[in-house]
Formats: C-alpha cells, sequence, structure tokens
RNA sequence: GCGGACGUGGCGAAAUCGGUAGACGCAGCAGACUUAAAAUCUGCCGGCCCAGUGUCAUGCGGGUUCAAGUCCCGCCGUCCGCACCA
C-alpha cells in the first residue's frame, strides 16, 4: 500500500469499520481458556440521533474493551436498545406513527452513526427491549417473581393526570403539574402492581459495602434514598382505654417532652373522624391540594386541626395529649402517626408556637441544666435527660434504650426499624411497554397467563387518537377465556415500567437462549459486568432496580451473584458555550446554535449578520438552550478517531467535558501528527540505539496501560502526547523506529482507524498479526522503567535553593554530602554548620540552617 | 434544612505515598518557511519587582510539620443529591 502524507479519515474509517465486520473482529468468544472481561456502557434510549453524551459514553467504554483485548481478556462488549417507553407514544399521539415503526426506524438510524464510531462491539447480540423475544422473557421472569411472593398488588396513592390520563411517575410531576399536560396532578387511590423492593432494604444496604468499586457518591445516594431509620413503634390508646392508633419515633427518649399527637390528614382516622365534621373534611381537602413541590415546602406554614379527642400517654395513662390532624405528617412514612415532641423538634416547635401548646424541655443543652425552655430553636444535640422521671441523668442512647425495653416488658411498642425506601410500583397505564401476564377473572380472581402462552404480545392495530391507555379501549385484544376456568375475563392492559426492562438487560446480553430468559451456565461464565460505564444520574433508580432484580433472582436460585455491576463508573456530561441575544422585556433569550457563530477572541459574533452575540456559561449541551454539536457533522468533518481522542482528552472523565471548536480541531491536527510520525518506523539512522528514549517509550507503555486501566483517559492522552514530542525531537535510530511502531499499539485503542491505517502501512515483517484489532498490548521491561538518574531538589528551610543531578539510588549519607558541596549551597550557608538535614533518596535534601 | 463533592494560570488540567506546583493540551504572542494563505516548524506564555535558581502564589483565615495543592480546624463560594422522613 503507498502511503499517503495526510490521513484520510473518512476513507479509513469506512474501509476498517468494514474490514472488522467481515473479519467479525469483536464476536465474543466463549472458549474459556483467556480471563474474561464484560464491559458494558447503559444502553442508549433510541430517541433518533445520538448525542455528545453518546459518544463520550462510548468512546470510554471501547477504549477499555479494546484495551482488554490487547492484555489477552475474553471481551464482552454488547450495545442494544432500551426501546419502550413515552416519547414513542407521544410521537404516536403527535404525529400519527406507529410507536413501534418510530421506535425501530430510530434505532436503525442510531445504529449507523454509533458504527461510524467504530465501536469493538459484537452486534451479533445486539437486544431491543420493545421485541417480543426480550419482553416475553421479562414477562416469564415478572411470573416467577410472582410464584415467590415477590409481586404484590396493592391500593395506592398515586399521581394521576386527568388530562393524559395515566399515573406520572414522581419526577414527571413538576411543580404539581403534569410534565406533559401541565395539568394539575391529582392524588388517587389506584389498584397497581409492586415489586416487592422492601424485602431487600437490608441486604440492598448491606450490599452497597462490597461495592468498593463504585464511587462513594453513588453508594452514599443510594443508603439516603434507602433510608434506614431505627426507632420505637408504639401504640396510643384513646383516652379511656379505646385502641388508638401506632406512631413511630427516632427519639424514644424524648417521651417525656410529649405535648400532643398528631396524624396525617391521610390517616384512616382522619378519614374516620371527617366523616362526622364537615369542618375537619374541610381542612384535609386544603391539605391534599397543597403542593409538595421544593419550594413550596420551603415556606409551607404548619397547619393543624385540633379533632378534640385525645390519647393516654404510654408512660402515664393520666396524662392525655390532644390529636391533632397535621399537614406536615406524611401518610407513606412510619405509621402516618407521630407524637410531637416541641422543644427537641423544629417542626414540632414551630407548630407548637403556632398553636399555643406546651413545650417540655427533657435533654438538657450542654452543659446548661436548665429545666424549662426558651427560643425558637429546637435543641437536637446531645445532653442529659431531665425532667424525665426514671429517665433522669441518662444519656439519649441510654434513655433510648431503656424506653424500648419497658415499652417492650409492658408490651405497649417495641423496638423496630423503619426504612424511607418504598415498594415499586410497576404499573403504567400505557400502551408502549411490556404487558403484564395477567388475567382478571370475576370468577378466578388474578390469574397468571399461562408459560405456553407467552410472550403476551402487544396488539399492533391500536389507536392513539385520544388521550389515556390504547390496551384498555382495544376492542378485542383484552378479552380472553380465563385460563383457569374457560369463563370470559379480561387482560390486564396495565403495561410495566420501563425500568423493569432495563433491570435485567446485562444478563440478555450474556446468555440469549430463545426459550427461556438466559442460560445459568453462561450467566456464571459472564457475569457480573467488570465494568460499567454510564451516567450520574441513574444513581438511583435504574442501579438500585438492577441490584433489587439481581438479589430477586438470586434468591429465586436462578443465578448465583448478588451484585450485578462489580466496577461502577458514572461519566461527565459533555458541555458547550451558549450564545444568544436579549430579546426585549419580559422575553426569554433567543439562542443561536454554534455552527451559527463566528467565535472570535474575545466574543463571538452571529454569522448571518456580524453582529456581535453574547457568550454564556458553558453548561450541559441541550436543544433548549441550542448549544448542540451534531456528531455526525463531525465525523463527517473530521473522523472518528480525531473525535473519540478529543473525547478522552483533557477532562478527567468523571468531570464534565467542555467541547469546543479548538478542541477538536487540536484532535485532528494530533491525528496528522501521528500519521506522519508512523511513516518513519522504517527510519532507523545508523541503526545505534538511544537508551533515553527507549525508557521513555517502556516507562510509556506501562503508563498509558495503568492510565486506560483506571479509566484516567485523560492521563493517557497527555502521556501519549509526551512520548509524540520525545520521539520527534530524537534523532533516528532504531530505537527511535520501534517506538514509532509501538506507538502505533499505544494509540490503536483508542483512534483504532489510524492505527489499522498505520499498522496496514508497515514494512513486511512488522507486523506480528493481520490487523491491529488482534494484536497484542506491547510487553514493557522493567529494567527500562527506571532511570538510572535523578534529579533532586534541595531546599534550604523548605525553599528550594538548587537541584542536583545523581545517580538513582544513591544513599542517603552520599546524597547530603553532595548537597552540601554545592557551591550555591556553601555559599548560602556561608559557613555555618546546619542544624539539621533532612534526606529522602532519590526526591531531595532539605537544610535546616 | 440534611447529606455530599469540588475550588490550582486566560481555559481544560497534572502533581498516584506530605517531598522541585503548573506535566500534557487549548487559546494567545513572537519568529521561520511561503508570492500569499493553509499546513508545518522554533521560541515565549501565573503575578510582582531592584530581573535573581529574587519574591509572592493552589478560594479565604489559622494550625501541625524540616517540608502542605495534599493532613487538621474555621470560614466563603460553586455544583449535585434528598427534602415537613418523625
Amino acid at each position: 500500500m503507498t502511503r499517503e502524507t495526510r490521513f484520510g479519515a473518512l476513507a479509513a474509517d469506512a474501509r476498517w469499520q468494514q474490514a472488522w465486520e467481515a473479519a467479525n473482529s469483536f464476536a465474543t468468544t466463549d472458549s474459556g481458556d483467556k480471563p474474561k472481561a464484560y464491559i458494558l456502557e447503559m444502553f442508549p434510549y433510541p430517541s433518533g440521533r445520538i448525542h455528545m453524551g453518546h459518544v463520550r459514553n462510548y468512546a470510554m467504554g471501547d477504549v477499555l474493551a479494546r484495551f482488554k483485548r490487547m492484555t489477552g481478556h475474553d471481551v464482552l462488549h454488547p450495545m442494544g436498545w432500551d426501546a419502550f417507553g413515552m416519547p414513542a407514544e407521544n410521537a404516536a399521539m403527535e404525529k400519527g406513527v406507529h410507536p413501534g415503526g418510530w421506535t425501530r426506524d430510530n434505532i436503525a438510524s442510531m445504529r449507523g452513526q454509533l458504527k461510524r464510531l467504530g465501536l469493538a462491539i459484537d452486534w451479533s447480540r445486539e437486544l431491543a427491549t420493545c421485541e417480543p423475544d426480550y419482553y416475553g422473557q421479562e414477562q416469564a421472569l415478572f411470573l416467577d417473581l410472582f410464584a415467590h411472593g415477590l409481586v404484590t398488588r396493592k391500593h395506592s396513592y398515586v399521581n394521576w393526570d386527568p388530562v393524559d390520563m395515566t399515573v406520572l411517575a414522581n419526577e414527571q410531576v413538576i411543580d404539581g403539574r403534569g410534565w406533559r399536560s401541565g395539568a394539575l396532578v391529582e392524588k388517587k387511590k389506584l389498584s397497581q402492581w409492586f415489586l416487592k423492593i422492601t424485602d431487600f432494604a437490608e441486604e440492598l444496604l448491606e450490599g452497597l459495602e462490597s461495592l468498593d468499586k463504585w464511587p462513594d457518591k453513588v453508594r452514599l445516594m443510594q443508603e439516603n434514598w434507602i433510608g434506614k431509620s431505627q426507632g420505637l413503634e408504639f401504640s396510643f390508646r384513646l383516652a379511656g382505654g379505646a385502641v388508638g392508633f401506632d406512631v413511630f419515633t427516632t427519639r424514644p427518649d424524648t417521651l417525656y417532652g410529649a405535648s400532643f399527637a398528631a396524624i396525617s390528614p391521610d390517616h384512616p382516622l382522619a378519614e374516620k373522624l371527617a366523616k362526622d365534621s364537615p369542618e375537619l373534611a374541610a381542612f384535609i381537602e386544603l391539605c391534599r391540594r397543597q403542593g409538595t413541590a421544593a419550594e413550596q415546602l420551603d415556606t409551607a406554614e404548619k397547619m393543624g386541626f385540633d379533632t378534640g379527642i385525645s390519647v393516654e400517654h404510654p408512660l402515664d395513662a393520666n396524662w392525655h395529649l390532644p390529636v391533632w390532624v397535621v399537614n406536615y405528617v406524611l401518610m407513606d412514612y412510619g405509621t402516618g402517626a407521630i407524637f410531637g415532641c416541641p422543644a427537641h423538634d423544629q417542626r414540632d416547635l414551630d407548630f407548637a408556637h403556632k398553636y399555643e401548646l406546651p413545650v417540655h424541655r427533657v435533654i438538657a443543652d450542654g452543659d446548661e441544666t436548665a429545666q424549662h425552655f426558651t427560643g425558637t430553636e429546637a435543641w437536637t444535640g446531645p445532653g442529659k435527660l431531665v425532667n424525665s422521671h426514671f429517665l433522669d441523668g441518662m444519656t439519649i442512647d441510654e434513655a433510648k434504650a431503656a424506653v424500648i425495653a419497658r415499652a417492650e416488658h409492658e408490651g405497649w411498642g417495641k423496638g423496630t426499624t423503619v426504612w424511607r425506601l418504598r415498594d415499586w410500583g410497576v404499573s403504567r397505564q400505557r400502551y408502549w411497554g411490556t404487558p403484564i401476564p395477567f388475567i382478571h377473572c370475576p370468577a378466578c380472581g388474578m390469574v397468571p397467563v399461562p408459560r405456553a402462552q407467552l410472550p403476551v404480545v402487544l396488539p399492533e392495530d391500536a389507536d392513539f387518537s385520544v388521550p389515556g391507555n390504547p390496551l384498555d379501549r382495544h376492542p378485542t385484544w383484552k378479552h380472553v377465556a380465563c385460563p383457569s376456568c374457560g369463563g370470559e375475563a379480561v387482560r390486564e392492559t396495565d403495561t410495566l415500567d420501563t425500568f423493569v426492562d432495563s433491570s435485567w438487560y446485562f444478563l440478555r446480553f450474556a446468555s440469549a437462549p430463545s426459550d427461556k430468559p438466559f442460560d445459568p451456565e453462561v450467566i456464571r461464565r459472564w457475569l457480573p459486568v467488570d465494568q460499567y460505564i454510564g451516567g450520574i444520574e441513574h444513581a438511583i433508580l435504574h442501579l438500585l432496580y438492577a441490584r433489587f432484580w439481581t438479589r430477586a433472582l438470586n434468591k429465586l436460585g436462578m443465578i448465583d451473584i448478588r451484585e450485578p455491576f462489580a466496577s461502577l463508573f458514572t461519566q461527565g456530561m459533555v458541555t458547550h458555550e451558549t450564545y444568544s441575544r436579549a430579546q426585549g422585556e419580559g422575553q426569554p433569550p433567543l439562542f443561536f446554535t454554534p455552527d451559527e457563530i463566528a467565535r472570535t477572541a474575545d466574543g463571538a459574533t452571529l454569522e448571518a449578520d456580524g453582529a456581535p452575540v453574547d457568550v454564556g456559561r458553558v453548561i450541559k449541551m441541550s436543544k433548549s438552550k441550542k448549544n448542540v454539536v451534531d456528531p455526525d457533522a463531525i465525523l463527517d468533518q473530521y473522523g472518528a478517531d480525531a473525535a473519540r481522542w478529543f473525547m478522552l482528552s483533557d477532562s478527567p472523565p468523571e468531570r464534565d467535558l467542555p467541547w469546543s471548536e479548538a478542541g477538536i480541531e487540536g484532535a485532528w491536527r494530533f491525528v496528522q501528527r501521528l500519521w506522519r510520525l508512523f511513516g518513519d518506523t522504517g527510519n532507523v539512522g545508523d541503526g545505534g540505539e538511544d537508551k533515553a528514549l527507549a525508557r521513555k517509550l517502556h516507562q510509556a507503555i506501562a503508563g498509558v496501560a495503568a492510565d486506560i486501566e483506571s479509566l484516567g483517559f485523560n492521563k493517557a492522552v497527555a502521556k501519549i502526547h509526551a512520548l509524540a514530542n520525545e520521539i520527534e525531537k530524537a534523532t533516528p535510530s532504531a530505537t527511535r523506529a520501534e517506538a514509532c511502531r509501538t506507538l502505533i499499539l499505544l494509540v490503536a485503542p483508542m483512534m483504532p482507524h489510524l492505527a489499522e491505517e498505520a499498522w496496514a502501512a508497515l514494512p513486511d515483517g512488522q507486523r506480528t498479526t493481520a490487523m491491529i484489532a488482534d494484536a497484542a498490548w506491547p510487553a514493557a521491561d522493567p529494567a527500562l522503567l527506571v532511570d538510572d538518574e535523578v534529579t533532586i531538589a534541595i531546599q534550604m528551610a523548605g525553599k528550594l535553593r538548587d537541584t542536583m543531578t545523581i545517580a538513582k539510588g544513591l544513599d542517603k549519607d552520599s546524597t547530603e554530602a553532595a548537597a552540601l558541596a554545592r557551591p550555591r549551597i556553601v555559599e548560602l550557608l556561608a559557613g555555618a554548620t546546619p542544624k539539621k538535614v533532612i534526606v529522602v533518596p532519590d526526591r531531595l535534601v532539605n537544610i535546616v540552617p
């Protein structure tokens, strides 16, 4: 092959992508004689076009996958589509296209875009969650979980959008309104399907400790989300002795500080009392209408309604506490009822002040022995018990234990654990999702669809012209015979939350038989995922659900592992500055896309009129701010390798990456620079060796490998730059030619097309494999990893005064002597004897005069 | 309000164990080559001054240490998560 002076990226991209496909280069080998590496990036939602965030995500995973192949691993690196979800259905409503057609078209175009990146993916394992061969197996797993009691139906309050006629997830409610329709969201009690994730609360929490290769941030977020609280649950009796209600508290030590009891507006007792009290009914209605948005909570006034009834204090039956219905008590945490202790809880204090309820101090504030409470700030710090009879003088922890012990002994309460985590409601009143495989029979009740009848396939002919669930109003689909009695029955028309689809796809990638969800033997070989890479936005929901499914399937005996992802990496976003012009009073600014803009040294102008625009902050690329750069346009102009290289350069991968035109051009220039350097593999000069360059080369081999292994791609990039600089400066030698050849291998994981092109252009006999895709990572010679000389610092009183180059490993005494003999040091000491000399071999000498 | 992360040149950053702060890149400046441009190459590139291996400098103020970007205490700022969670 004759060598071009410029690297033709577009032709090379296409050529090598075809070559890899023809050779089936990235098919996963199940041979099992090499160590396995399962590298997975979170699979994309097929929105239609890939964005720069995808490019960054898949570039990182691809470097790791290619590197693992080069270092002798069997690599599983698959790709698929999280293909169910509301956007497809919205498109159907807005544009009259079928969700299936819309989704499959999007998949086809995004697959094409991803392939242009040159990813080392085993495309034979591609899957889409919207296809029956996937969701049918998901239905089978759902029935397995049901058979083991992990699926329930229960009534619960949901966010109901009255316009779209569907349940909304909490995240889809923005300031009390449906995110799509803008309608005021109602609380509605509906019968819903739930997965019993709370059964696993304790082990999901404990399991976090074993995930030492997960970011601390994610583990902490999950820990807070699971929200374990330990305390006392006890029963209040109504004054007079009738059965009252249960409350939960984490502060049983403050029981003698109680001044009222409070129940949630949604508490059954409140609802019962409201039947006879229109005032209370109106109050409850008022509370339900109040928003729960974050800003409103800050300012929301504490409100209460005195029911007129009272309860007996559990430690003193003659002490009666009034029962209030209170807007700040939540029905879905604890028991939906509390006892109020104003002195030691800020909310209770605010409430007590407003309604002039008593405030009893029971924890002394520090050294203070004040028996009474004043002020507007509740004391929640440590202290000794006061005003508390048998508890007086105890610490908070001692008092907690004493009260719990007494409650258990006397039988009115017990120590318990309460979780913030709720069971996972998976019912969605949508068409474009996995049908829940159940049949409602008037005679037999809820009947699972028999295995032989799976998959329950979505009907193609659905009507999207009106809001609501198309499955529910489909003329025929839901009408079936009961599998149990044969009588007339109807299918469940709810579909599964799409987070279910993404809770087990990593298993299906490893093993996808047609007759079952997966083969346990094959799962044993590949799982857990060795490196999972994706966005921080999935820190809680997806990652928690996937952990739950893995543990649930483990409990069912279907898989051995308890945790799906051994190592997790959360990458930063791709950002770009914004360009805008103010529009006038009360108008939002007008934004411009980067390709409408000419960037100048100190500002930017609109190309259309040459006038300046405002350059805004560097923020996440988003359509509304128009600060997006289309990957296709970049690939057309610079090719895949420059795009990949830029994505890996400069910013640490966990941090945001500011996209810039100058940056991608810099990457492009470096691609060309490497191409020129790769042409020097035959230029051996006089054939001699260059020991210094050999050291730098081998240090780079080891350093780049370590950086890729630890996902420090920006550092690997810097080391490759530094090595390229050294090679360029060196005079031709056998070592230099060898370094040029080795450099091809070092950049191969990051710039695979350039590497293949350069590999193919090598003189005959210099290639170890036909394609570099099959080549091995070069071995670093340990002898060359250390320098034989080091330049060390000489400090006086901690300030740098001189440096000297000495033999590496020189002993302390000789180092000290050499330092003290330096003319500059002699001059500075001026004959004085140093008080102290600290020598750190190979590092520095610090002289204390 | 609670929890967490992060603050280093004009910009993205590096400094892996408490040991020469600013590697590497971007932008910029000066120069070479060229009829010119592109491309390429060379040099400079934190502040200050008396221009020195001078001095100050890693958000601010303290502390520990022979030595602090790194450890400790207290502030300030930015970002993220959760949020009336009993």
